[in-house]
DNA sequence: AACGCTACCGTTAGCGCTAACAGCCCTTCT
DNA sequence: AGAAGGGCTGTTAGCGCTAACGGTAGCGTT
């Protein structure tokens, strides 16, 4: 910058003034010094930038596995607005390890992001709040903590999980296995809440030990829903936490040589690109991933 | 940090050597300044740190679109090592847009990356080695380009095509239609490259109309193989730019009546998840995509 | 003539750290 | 005794920018 402003016989304070696209500079002045710029080929550091402005063009985006589609369509929301804005952003995926996720609030606490976008973290609402409180800018996705000031989206997952569930029942099943993903999950509660409604709102008893907490995963939901296919084979249905369970769930459900949908109905959630693909395509409910990520 | 070297008696560079965990500071001073930093809370900066040191500890991964699975495989590889090896890593999904990838590699050059990695750059080679040229430290991910000082992690591509190729050859075909995808892509030729490579070695002549281009979607696999079907209805066999692609020839296929495999072999690439889920299961080659991602 | 205003540009003092070096004290060796 | 060396701590001078303020010239106004 030195170099610039000598160069163009201009104070640093012009140069800055130029670059950083300011009024009070004449157009002559500016002219010449981008010439200089161009001619030097000088680029500002954003870190000395930062470090006199205090901000940094940074956020922070907390996923638990970028390698899950879900997760990667919210990331593609998020990007594409914050390129729009002008941020860049920290990828952090934490491998659904809450130890991990800590250490990343952490990491990005010292790397000054302006601000920071967790999704579906799995630390409990009193570690997640602590380590937040540190932070200003937070929007939480698919969790809601109450005294926490930041900002939320939420999938209204009670809801699409009562149009499953309701989806399910309407079709004469009444012995419905419930495959409930992550326990610490705010959408597995949610999508618990809805199955539990309706069930109800329609008259068929709730049935804890139709219930099963396996990892989000399509390995997680096979291994469940073989077990409790072996605990109930009188279920006639299978509500998945989310469609890569679903897909292990029919995995389950070939090697049981039960046919789907004819034996045993298989439902997912998320409709991601998948859902569709597999023999036979899963009935799902559809959540605006990139939206979710455009909108934090 | 001059509030925590004042209250623990010391000076600035004491509680520099501590936070950083450096040597020459005796157990009792660096028991006293840790009491310190914990009671006032004490969050180094990043910032601060990088103006001095000139290094980020950050590094920039981009990728042409985050939501497709292969890249978010690729990215949690890159993830998961960075998290390892205690760097912070950009995410910049250019949505398979040149210009947009332009501008990240400037926007990652003011925020002065350590390192940058570059997957599939959709960039000519011209303007790639041009904006690289003013980093450092870069590995191009399925890229090869003659003249520029890069790490580079390629797929074996023509090796894969040619075990496809070869097993499809043996299992009795002699008329194999190949659905090859971008013709900008390094996959696709290298892919091409080994597909002929290994008819012309098992003496079977290579025919240009059995050979056709597609967007590597399984939409795109679909018209092209309905395309080279109705041209060529005499193939026993479709090998596949990647997995999206054969899922599409898939359904082709059973538009066609075509039954897979007995009248017709269907081949993909990659090996995603939903290779082994479609009916039947896909013959495919295995990229390491995650692997990819930690290499790089 | 005195004043105010606008447009432009420069100076100063940091932002919060660390590299490099300088010192002091104590021990060990010759 | 003196030299040499190791362990520990402090001082100085930046890293590359910008916020805040200060100044000047030129113009119009009273």
């Amino acid at each position: 910058m030195a170099d610039v402003a000598r160069e163009a016989g201009v104070s640093l304070m012009t140069v800055s003034r130029v670059i950083n696209d300011k009024g009070d500079v004449s157009d002559d002045t500016r002219q010449r010094v981008l010439a200089v710029v161009e001619r030097l080929d000088y680029r500002p550091s954003g870190i000395a930038r930062s470090l006199a402005t205090r901000r940094t063009g940074t956020i922070g985006l907390l996923v638990p596995d970028i390698s899950n589609p879900f997760f990667a369509d919210v990331a593609r929301g998020v990007a594409d607005e914050a390129y729009l804005e002008g941020y860049s952003v920290f990828l952090c995926s934490s491998d659904e390890d809450t130890a991990r996720e800590l250490e990343f609030v952490a990491s990005l606490e010292e790397k000054r992001v302006d601000g920071l976008i967790a999704c579906s973290s799995r630390l409990s609402a009193e570690d997640l709040s602590g380590a937040l409180a540190r932070h200003t800018n937070v929007v939480l996705i698919n969790r809601r903590i109450p005294d926490l000031h930041a900002g939320r989206v939420l999938a209204d997952d009670r809801a699409g999980a009562c149009l499953v569930v309701e989806h399910l029942v309407r079709t004469g099943h009444r012995t419905i296995g419930l495959l409930a993903g992550p326990p610490a999950s705010y959408s597995s509660k949610a999508r618990l809440a809805g199955y539990r409604a309706v069930l109800e709102e329609l008259g068929i008893a709730f049935a804890p030990e139709l219930v099963r907490h396996c990892a989000p995963t399509d390995r997680g939901g096979e291994e469940a829903a073989a077990e409790l296919l072996t605990l109930r084979p009188d279920i006639t249905a299978l509500f998945c936490y989310n469609d890569l369970v679903a897909v292990g769930a029919l995995r389950a459900c070939a090697a049981r040589q039960l046919a789907v949908p004819d034996r045993i109905a298989v439902a997912g959630f998320d409709d991601i690109a998948i859902a569709a693909l597999v023999v036979p395509p899963l009935t799902t409910c559809r959540v605006p991933r990139h939206n979710i990520g455009v909108e934090a």
